[in-house]
RNA sequence: GCGAGAGUGGCGGAAUUGGUAGACGCACUGGACUUAGAAUCCAGCACCGUAGGUAUGGGGGUUCAAGUCCCCCCUCUCGCACCA
């Protein structure tokens, strides 16, 4: 006899077409149900979809799909952000147009998505790219325009010579291009900033809401990269008169060790250097200096192999306490960009300025003292950076150093020469992009009236389509004149329109949020809906995006709070993050150049979604990266064909039961029995590790445990009513376990089963405690904490009585003979241990 | 240097509260079926050995009992890094 073969490519076909002609993901915040939001990051639409995707998108359906069965209502919808480089590059090269590139990708890769099975609610998917979405971001610009949250500023800026546009902080990797690896310069320019800083100690406060939910090193980059420092901004006021200028501002963490300072150092850049240098007979000579050091490449600049070089202006500043003269110099090391761009030095308390003192011959001033010692500046070898007394510190001398920061910052604020105050290493962010495939920015720029923001009856700006795109890579909306030339908006005279468009960050910072109304043309998020709906309880990516996304959509999410546009309670948008880890080929990342990509679309056409979908959870724990496996896929493969065929043969033995619902009453051979309790235990294990903990590896084992027992139970079962109902509920079980994960193949064998309604509307099976208990236990015997063998014992024996089973056991008599039983240690239903010297 | 994570068979990985280390899978070995292969099924599979012993990066400790808790050290991965 020939029992019909899996067929995953018929099956897939089926299931998928019914999916999308049910509209069977969709969902509506009406609804009695708890609600449950699960994202994974929207993907780039750069032509096909990639393994790391297939993994990414299998993790959230998985999550998706059992909160549904576990009675959730259950939002799990599917965007694209859009615009980006890529589309114009691709443009160029093969002379179409980003909207075109575009557009097609998008088409491909829903296809791709839909092929997969993953159960998206399709008629909530967006594109950044379309005006009915980035309008709205429009909108919320002029409104933090108004806010004072967005400003234009020129200032040195991140320029990538190969993408002919700024980069923000974030996206400087190693001082390379995030996306193409080029060396970024700095040029001066004029940009608008969103001003990320005025919420750093939200962003950095809220990180501890966060724990539990995200994973600890993500919240750890995010403090890092916030990088808030506490302390003291001090005026030096300056020997030399200079026009309009009070003193030298210094940021400091160590108020304490203010009367330590010998001299002062200034980044070369600092904008006071030519007006101290003024007289000075060696200007020349400093001045050379700074254009030495502004002329080196940043990344050899901020190496830490660059020999620490300072030089002496000639000026001198004033010591804020003691009006002492301290020599201004400059230093190679001191950053323009943080702080005040100035550092007072105090050798004998920072190990840098303790080197530079050193080297340049300046004096050591030891100001704190550890308990009980004396230290002589002569005989140190390393600055002194532990805790102690001041002393030389006039008034504050003999107070602990700790409590001497917050006296010596309060002295200053009294004298009006500086105050305790905060830094952080987070900047703004440059959202200016030069680059023609984003969202218009709205300004307007008049000869008379300025820059004046495009009125919001005017809005959306619209990206114009019929544009030719440059080969040089510079945008065309400069030499577009039905673009750019515009009426101003104040006086009506002739103007100019902003032709940079926005960072494309800014779109993904607030689409999680739009999903809730995706469709709502009257407003970007409708209150009910993002009542409703956010956060997002689980968000699913890549760790890359641990800082850039995921702090930019914290930011907007606290923003669009203050706003109003959001409920004043939601200030984070996802409760709880997965990063997922990478798929590697070989060991290494996968790439076009090393030739070593695994298409998915080939794998699926081999093996099925079902069987890619399987593999990519089962492989590896989901934050883990793991190596492709050409056998791992086989064995996938070879367990869903494994259940297939129990099915197809058994299929005259079963009936229409659904998971667990055989009875005590129905187990009543000893197979029976070990089988239903099988059965049961592989749904707590399969529940609780699809569930809660997102140890897909460890519920697919739990289930193929399930099928091994099937496969030898049912040699040994026979056709009575009870055993066929076990073997039935068993089967039902193991079909309503891994629905989650291959559902076309599951849908195809419940509905085989008599089973007339979707899996996706099955209740997540009960498991039932009595149904797992065993009628005798294997209990472990030690002598000394050693395993000298086991026993099996009836459930539920006391502890005299595993005692007594342990005692008789010939192994432990071997061991124990001759020695003196101490005592015995008994762990119910578990271990006996016997202590013996 | 600072911060986070990891280190368990040939490999991916289990072990959720301290209680039989190696579940599940891959690879491998032997066998069955077959003209042969594929597929499938059965058996074996940490290491050394005769009883027994040794094993979770290394070394200490706590405990009747440690992969799990504590201390010290080593290695690897990631992030930040002259941040004042």
């Amino acid at each position: 006899m020939t029992q019909e073969r899996y067929n995953p490519q018929a099956i897939e076909e089926k299931w998928q077409s019914r999916w999308q002609a049910e509209n069977a993901f969709a969902c509506s915040h009406e609804s009695n149900k708890p609600k449950y939001y699960v994202l994974e990051m929207f993907p780039y639409p750069s032509g096909n979809i990639h393994m790391g995707h297939v993994r990414n998108y299998s993790i959230g359906d998985v999550v998706a799909r059992s909160k549904r069965m576990q009675g959730y209502n259950v939002l799990h919808p599917m965007g694209w952000d859009a615009f980006g480089l890529p589309a114009e590059n691709a443009a160029i090269k093969n002379n179409t147009h980003p909207a075109e590139w575009t557009y097609a990708n998008i088409r491909t890769m829903r296809a791709q998505l839909k092929r997969l099975g993953y159960s998206y609610d399709w008629s909530r998917e967006i594109a950044t790219c379309r005006p009915e979405y980035y309008q709205w971001e429009q909108m919320f610009f002029l409104r933090l325009l108004k806010k004072g949250l967005v400003y234009r500023k020129k200032a040195p800026q991140n320029w990538c010579p190969s993408c002919h546009t700024v980069l923000a902080n974030e996206q400087v990797i190693d001082g390379l291009c995030w996306r193409c690896d080029s060396r970024v310069v700095q040029k001066d320019l004029t940009q608008w900033f969103l001003k990320i800083t005025a919420y750093g100690d939200e962003l950095l406060r809220d990180l501890g809401t966060l724990e539990g939910g995200w994973p600890e090193r993500v919240i750890a980059m995010q403090r890092n990269w916030i990088g808030r420092s506490t302390g003291a901004s001090i005026t030096f006021g300056l020997e030399k008169n200079v026009e309009g200028v009070k003193g030298i501002d210094v940021f400091t963490t160590r108020p304490d060790t203010v009367f330590g300072v010998t001299f002062m150092t200034l980044a070369p850049e600092h904008p006071l250097v030519e007006h101290l240098i003024q007289g000075y007979e060696k200007a020349d000579e400093v001045r050379a200096f700074v254009e030495r050091i502004r002329n080196m490449d940043r990344l050899d600049r901020q190496s830490d192999l660059l020999e620490k070089e300072g030089i002496f202006t000639g000026a001198y500043a004033l010591h804020p306490f003691t009006g002492q003269r301290v020599p201004l110099w400059l230093g190679n090391f001191v950053l323009a960009d943080y702080g005040t761009g100035a550092v007072m030095g105090v050798p004998a308390h920072d190990q840098r300025d303790f080197e530079f003192a050193r080297k340049y011959d300046l004096p050591v001033q030891v100001v704190i003292c550890p308990e009980g010692q004396e230290l002589a500046p002569e005989a140190m070898t390393e600055a002194y950076t532990g805790q102690g007394v001041m002393v030389h510190s006039g008034q504050f001398d003999g107070m602990p150093n700790e409590d001497g920061k917050k006296a010596v910052a309060q002295s200053l604020e009294k004298d009006g020469k500086g105050k305790a105050t905060t830094q952080f290493r987070l900047r703004d962010w440059n959202i200016s992009r030069q680059r023609y495939w984003g969202a218009p920015i709205p300004v307007i720029y008049c000869d008379k009236c300025g820059a004046v923001p495009e009125k919001e009856e005017n809005l959306p700006v619209l990206l114009p389509l019929d544009v030719k795109t440059r080969s040089d890579g510079r945008s065309p909306l400069a030499d577009t004149p039905s673009f750019a030339q515009c009426a101003c908006p104040q006086c009506g005279g002739p103007a100019r329109r902003e032709t940079d468009t926005m960072d494309t960050f800014v779109e993904s910072s607030w689409y999680f949020a739009r999903f809730a109304s995706a469709r709502d043309a009257e407003t970007p998020f409708a209150m009910d809906a993002v009542k409703y709906w956010l956060p997002v309880d689980q968000y699913i990516g890549g760790v890359e995006h641990a800082i850039l996304h995921l702090l930019y959509s914290r930011f907007f999410t606290k923003v669009l709070r203050d706003m109003g546009f959001f409920p004043p309670e939601l200030s984070e948008p996802f409760s709880n993050l997965l990063t997922q880890g990478m798929v590697l080929k070989d060991g290494g990342k996968m790439s076009k150049s090393k030739g070593n990509v695994v298409d998915p679309t080939a794998m699926i056409k081999k093996y099925g979604a079902d069987t890619v979908r399987l593999f990519c959870l089962f492989a590896a724990p989901a934050e883990r990266d793991f190596d492709w496996s050409d056998s791992g896929i086989e064995g996938a493969s070879r367990f869903i064909n494994r259940v297939w065929r129990l099915f197809v043969e058994e299929q005259d033995r079963l009936l229409p039961l659904k998971a667990c619902t055989s009875t005590a009453q129905d187990a009543q051979s000893p197979e029976a029995r070990d089988l239903r309790r099988r059965e049961h235990l592989a749904v707590k294990k399969a529940g609780e590790d699809m569930g809660d903990r997102f140890q897909f590896n460890t519920a697919i084992a739990a289930v193929m445990e399930l099928v091994n027992t099937m496969y030898i139970a049912r040699e040994k079962m026979g056709s009575t009513e009870g055993d066929r109902r076990v073997f039935s509920s068993a089967t039902a079980t193991v079909i309503t376990l891994l629905s989650p994960i291959i559902p076309h193949v599951c849908e195809e064998l419940w509905s085989r089963l008599g089973h007339a309604a979707s899996l996706s509307d099955e209740p997540w099976p009960q498991w039932d405690k009595d149904a797992t208990a065993q009628d005798t236990v294997t209990v472990a015997l030690q002598v000394n904490g050693k395993l000298r063998g086991t026993v099996a014992i009836p459930a539920g024996a006391d502890k005299a009585a595993m005692e007594e089973a342990a005692l008789a056991d010939s192994s432990v008599q071997r061991h124990t003979a001759g020695l003196t039983i101490r005592k015995v240690v008994v762990v119910p239903g578990k271990l006996v241990n016997i202590v013996a010297n």
